[in-house]
DNA sequence: GGCACAAACTGGAATGATTCAAGAAAACGA
DNA sequence: TCGTTTTCTTGAATCATTCCAGTTTGTGCC
């Protein structure tokens, strides 16, 4: 199981314990925030700022060996589903983040019907909904926090 | 142009004068966030506060009468252009939005390859890319903060 | 194996956007 | 004009994240 080192090694960048466990943690979780991780990775290493995981987390995701995505609302969240073109589909009760795959493949996957002259080189495409969780649970005892609401229809 | 307070009137809304101002803000401006409303909103009424400007947003926006936006890596933005299933533009590089009209028209306009059970409502599109101001300009000297670099590509 | 230097990590303080709380002021129906 | 309810004010608090300065740790080299 040392392909995370290895991983990391390829990448340019030092092979640290707070590096494994964090890629490691990310691997392993769902569309993890920073203190999740953090959080995670205490649980196998003890004692780890931080400050440590901010800044692993921003060479790991310069590297290309994870992605940051940050829907509205809620704080930002590591996959290490990376390379591909594909999108995420978020609960507004729990703000479970779950991944859609992209049916072009390849950025921009979606065409604007009027650049703006702007230069794009990326469709992010976020689907709201409920999960089927909290759509079977009555109002309010999600397992996390509301994400964000629908306000008009 | 009293419409502004008849807008606020019909959707059951107390007619202040800091809401006619952040209306009229919002409707005037583009995308703008909190701070630059609260701003604007001075320049014309003298003081409002802070908390008075976040109060209004809320209302205004819970009401129908503004959309809020949170593109990643900014602060939320509001616009008063509401009810129809438009995208939005963002520069990557000064931050600026650019509204993007929707070819379907109604939420959710894409479909997703799989809904993993979730009750979805809503597709959010967000284009990135490099404005045309932006892309005149040597690198840097853009009139805003970098919003969200493309980490890999 | 031991060194040196750059890259990582630590602790602590700071920042920016936003929210909470409690009291004062203003809007609007009676 | 009054009373009730909503909205606004001031001031402090929160949350996620970053800045800073000093210390520790990986890694390439001898």
């Amino acid at each position: 199981m040392d392909n995370v080192a290895d991983d990391l090694r390829s990448a340019g960048l030092r092979v640290t314990a707070a590096r494994v466990a964090i890629l490691e943690q990310v691997r392993t979780g769902n569309h993890l925030d920073a203190e999740r991780i953090a959080r995670g990775v205490r649980g196998s290493l003890g004692h780890v700022s931080t400050q440590g995981v901010y800044d692993a987390l921003h060479a790991l995701t310069r590297a290309g060996l994870l992605r940051r995505i940050e829907p509205a609302g809620s704080p930002a969240r590591f996959e290490s589903r990376v390379g591909d073109n594909h999108h995420h589909l978020v609960c507004r009760s729990c703000g479970e983040v779950a991944d859609i795959d992209c049916v072009v493949g390849e950025a921009p996957c979606v065409e604007p019907s009027n650049t703006h002259g702007y230069a794009i080189d990326e469709a992010e495409v976020v689907f709201w909904g409920v999960c089927p969780q909290c759509q079977a649970q009555p109002a309010g005892s999600g397992s996390g926090q509301p994400a964000r609401t629908k306000s008009e229809d």
